[in-house]
DNA sequence: GGTGCCGGGGA
DNA sequence: TCCCCGGCACC
């Protein structure tokens, strides 16, 4: 299905629609900010890896704060667009740009309905009695979205993607929130148009979206904010659209040696590219390795991520007509060599029951 | 039954 | 990443 999103009768129809929903979902009376004290810390977060991610963090909004100054100050409000960007632009405007056109969380926003959610009331979770009190800030939504539409896919990893608008004109590394905002950045900036009136739609080939993974870049900017990002994260679009437009990159901040700068200093549309990475939660982009009757296994090929797709995507075959074992070796093993009570002589692969590594053939 | 080692899990 | 082990195929 392709919407029209530049038809404004129908961006309003679909953001009227979007409004009743959400409002199906918490009813506005009970909307209400969430005191920062509520903000949980996801269940698997290390302590010990704290440090690294606020300097992360840090080294992120350096990054940012060297981009050249461009954004007009008396943008309006982006309008929120249908579609999954409509949930991408409502949800996300607590990541915004500040005036001074860098690219910074925006805490005096507390108007936007993505400030953290409330828990919901007693009637959501009739409505929904997957929802628990209990959970998760951040997960309120998800957790509802998760239901309505049984995404099998665990719900941790569903905030972790936030999709930001990069400005592609040569020199100039704006990042906004949301689409139209970098529209119009784009309109204003670079194309010299004043009015949304002037509008073509050349705009859109200025700009990229750009998903970061959040899970890292908010452990980090926790600290630095009074309230957390992830508390108002987009609720995820699983499958997440492998974005409409042309050109996307997709970011992944989640490990130490994802170059941040990677981010921010590149850009000309011509120089564009997808950056991916090969995690093993990162659902949608998925790597299956099928393992052919008769294949050798070879383990040093086989990735965290493939190892668990092969787990979910192969159907064992009758053990008879496996054929996939690789065949024993002629050569004594360490275990045959030294015997059990040697065993401290063993390789290690041997005493890790792992293909031997002295002995081979 | 002994052996080799893949796959997975815990720390 | 290290270490261990269940489990399975091969001998």
């Amino acid at each position: 299905m392709h919407l029209d999103i530049r038809n404004p009768g129908k961006q309003a129809e679909l953001a009227n629609n979007f409004r009743a929903a959400q409002e199906w979902i918490i009813p506005p009376s009970e909307m209400q900010p969430l005191p920062s004290s509520h903000i949980p810390v996801p269940r698997n977060r290390r302590p010990s890896g704290h440090a690294d991610k606020e300097v992360m963090a840090a080294t992120v909004l350096t990054s940012l704060s060297t981009s050249p100054l461009v954004l007009n100050p008396s943008s309006a409000p982006p309008v929120p667009e249908p579609g999954s960007r409509a949930w991408k632009d409502v949800l996300s405007n607590s990541y915004s740009s500040s005036t001074s056109g860098n690219w910074s969380w925006d805490t005096s926003d507390q108007s936007v309905p993505s400030t953290p959610s409330p828990p919901l009331s007693n009637d959501a979770n009739k409505n929904f009695p997957l929802l628990t009190p209990g959970d998760d800030v951040n997960e309120d939504v998800p957790e509802s979205t998760h239901f309505m539409f049984e995404d099998p896919i665990p719900r941790k990893r569903k905030n972790s993607m936030k999709v930001m608008f990069k400005c592609l004109w040569k020199n100039c590394e704006k990042v906004l929130s949301t689409s139209s905002g970098i529209q119009r950045h784009v309109r204003t900036v670079h194309l010299g148009r004043n009015t949304d009136s002037d509008s073509d739609g050349e705009e859109d080939f200025y700009y990229s979206e750009i998903e970061i993974n959040m899970d890292s870049l908010t452990e980090g900017l926790s600290s630095l904010t009074p309230t957390s990002p992830t508390t108002c994260g987009p609720p995820p679009v699983f499958p997440p659209p492998l974005t409409a437009v042309p050109h996307s990159e997709r970011i992944n901040m989640n490990s130490s040696h994802s170059p941040t700068p990677t981010l921010l200093s590149q850009s000309a549309p011509s120089t564009l590219c997808h950056i991916r990475t090969d995690h093993a939660y990162q659902g949608p982009v998925i790597q299956v390795r099928t393992v052919s009757i008769g294949e050798k296994r070879q383990p040093a090929a086989i990735t965290h991520s493939t190892v668990i797709k092969n787990h979910a995507l192969i159907t064992p075959a009758p053990k008879s007509a496996l054929g996939t074992r690789k065949p024993r070796g002629e050569a004594k093993k360490c275990r045959k060599v030294y015997g059990m009570e040697k065993r401290d002589m063993w390789c290690t692969a041997c005493r890790w029951k792992k293909a031997c590594q002295r002995f081979t053939d």
